[in-house]
DNA sequence: ACCAATATACTACACTATGTAGTAAGATGA
DNA sequence: TCATCTTACTACATAGTGTAGTATATTGGT
């Protein structure tokens, strides 16, 4: 479920899509099993947006994999049940290991250093790893 | 001249830009002070390009201010010549710069783990750097 | 049994980014 | 003068995203 093209200058889960496939993530990934109607009768409390609307995103969310559908009963009694495929964990997880070893991978040394340059608001649990990590390249795990 | 979208899955320039500007930005990295002329000439040597379409896309360059143009004389006598604002070794500090600590920022510890999984691929200096710079955090250069 | 209400499907349109190219305008130099 | 060359303007295609209208299917209530 990778995401294409991330956006540089957008914040949180707006990197990773447009700002209503974002709120639609978000709702989703606060309460499993919601209905379209659902979902926007709660966007529509803050800005009105029709069924349609939302509808159109959700199945776009879908057909990208990124949702699952469960049906429901037939006609008018139907609300299908959209849920996440992966966690917002799992997925933030696996878009920012994406990106930055894509990064790395490319760029290498370049990007660490700009990423030494931000560690100073990393954990004392994440700076112990690192520093573990790199008593192991050290010791010689790498020629 | 911070780019918008990163493209996550291309390679290269092309994780900033189209792979047509990313051609021309390349060629003008190689030889700055080009024509549209010339960069068709160029690009038309592997795929039939237009002028146009050149012309149009380093326009749009120029407009983005990834490209500087100079003119020469009037009519057909003239041929602006363009060069890139930065260097391409700028340009990809930028970026990347603005990618990852974006990604740090937010993302903290996460974004953190998935640089030490790739910090085997990293040279020698930039392993000595991150310890120091490890060092020092150790050491309470921040609170 | 029928009709209004509802969920869903399909389609359409807007806007942005990008690739491509046609036509027009302006000026030169042969 | 006029063919040629550069450049400007415009147009169209495709992909991604936001928005919504119309159509279809089916149900529940009367």
């Amino acid at each position: 479920m990778k995401i294409k093209r991330l956006n540089v200058s957008a914040e949180g889960l707006n990197r990773f899509f447009g700002p209503l496939e974002a709120k639609i993530m978000d709702l989703l990934w606060s309460s499993e099993g919601l209905s379209i109607k659902e979902v926007q009768s709660i966007l529509n409390q803050e800005n009105s947006i029709s069924v349609n609307a939302v509808m159109t995103v959700m199945n776009r969310l879908l057909d990208k994999g990124h949702l699952t559908k469960v049906q429901t009963g037939t006609g008018r009694t139907q609300a299908a049940k959209f849920s996440t495929v992966q966690t917002k964990e799992q997925f933030l997880s696996e878009q920012t290991k994406a990106v930055s070893q894509g990064l790395i991978e490319e760029f290498g040394s370049l990007v660490v250093n700009h990423m030494i340059d931000a560690l100073d608001d990393v954990d004392q649990e994440t700076i112990a790893k690192l520093e573990r990590k790199l008593s192991e390249i050290r010791r010689g795990t790498k020629p």
